[in-house]
DNA sequence: TCGTTAACTTGACGACGTCAACCTGAGGGG
DNA sequence: CCCCTCAGGTTGACGTCGTCAAGTTAACGA
């Protein structure tokens, strides 16, 4: 912890560059919030000086943007472990899973997602993340479950799911439902839904009696002919 | 500005309170970022010694409060202004103002909603405009075009819409469509049919190809039924 | 007029991000 | 073997932040 690094051979020095990261990862998981990941603590966990930092680190936006790097990297491998079977099934599993590890790692999950975003583009590791999403869209676009342009249903569906975590995260003290699980399940098929409903929907609508009369009709339509899967979005 | 305040006269030194506040969303609403909305700044734009804002507000995180507050007031005006009509299309016009609020106040919206939430209840102005959202939802339940509980379904669409503006505000490098009026009907669509659907919905689905028909279906028989509303939620 | 006290200021402390300048010791050339 | 070089660090400082204890000023009642 505090003890002091042994110097890095010639040519190691890079070595250094992943003992930080490493410190700011525990710094944010072990103290539970953003506020203890300062410059002067991770260069103290890593057993070096603070300027040290700024030999691997423009600055500390820098550093906290290679944090955040590592989290779309596990959300990447979140999704290609979920994906395979029915498409449907599967974006709903990679929703779900999405989902459980915002909620497991809410101060990674609330520094990746709701810090001002300083850089200009979309980086590599977020990137790669968002086309598994997508592709978990085309599979359903395929089958015909979905339909439109798949990056915009992808954005949606993403906006869906991270507006229930982000709010359950940000604002806890609303009167959320106890249990987790289902509420997950509520929102996952919600987002699934609306998306798949969405393109199908005429411009106009019939007043709210009507409609009630006519989701109910598809309702029971639907569950006659339902089979017995996982339920899922 | 810079022009040093006139001592407020015996009993209204409350008079500065006011006058804090208003220098605090200046700063916010010129700056467009929250890193500008530091004590002493907030301080000087009052005319004022940096400790005199300690005489109003416990420490920082109590102004920040203090402005958040303010936020949710107007959030809940915004609410109380789109109700009455038709439940459902009222609920879809709260969705759009409150999408329309965020996007036109990215950074009050991000200090409202992204910040970690110190106080442990939801505050009163918050509680009032979280009520305005359950009451609108109530009326779409009572014409049965929703079901289930409202203050469960509120937070579902609550989230849907606070998941889209949030991402494309903290978010914005992603690859967004451009007109952002279509995206506000996608995602307000999206979430109501989605909240309409969920309590209807089987535990199990057929597959993608066979709900892909099912969905086809509901879509055009609501169409034959569709009358010439404005197209909403 | 004067004392009281509400309303504010002064000056300082420690922690923060950041930088210029300095040090140090591992590894290669003689 | 020694000694030179420069990658791999450290020292000390600057300005800014939130915050506080102590001091100052002026509006009002007696």
């Amino acid at each position: 912890m505090t003890t002091r690094r042994v110097r890095a051979r010639r040519g190691e020095g890079a070595l250094l560059r992943e003992e930080i990261l490493r410190a700011a990862e525990e710094l944010l998981a072990e103290s539970g919030t953003e506020d203890a990941l300062t410059v002067r603590a991770v260069a103290l966990r890593a057993g070096v000086s603070t300027p040290s930092v700024y030999l691997h680190f423009a600055d500390k936006e820098a550093l906290v943007e290679a944090v955040c790097m590592r989290v779309w990297g596990e959300l990447g491998r979140l999704f290609t472990e979920n994906l395979g079977g029915d498409p449907f099934l599967a974006l709903g599993k990679c929703a779900r899973a999405y989902a459980r590890f915002a909620l497991d790692h809410p101060v990674q999950y609330r520094v990746l997602m709701m810090r001002p975003s300083a850089a200009p583009g979309v980086p590599p590791a977020a990137a790669e993340a968002f086309r598994h999403m997508v592709d978990a869209v085309s599979a359903c676009v395929r089958t015909r479950v979905l339909e439109g342009d798949p990056e915009e249903l992808a954005l949606g569906l993403w906006s869906a799911v991270h507006g229930y975590v982000s709010l359950l995260i940000a604002q806890p003290a609303f009167p959320w439902p106890r249990d987790r699980e289902a509420l997950l399940d509520h929102v996952v098929r919600q987002a699934g839904f609306g998306a798949a409903m969405y393109s199908r929907l005429p411009r106009g609508l019939p007043p709210s009696t009507e409609l009630a009369a006519c989701l109910d009709d598809f309702g029971t339509r639907l569950a006659a002919r339902g089979g017995g899967e996982h339920p899922s979005a």
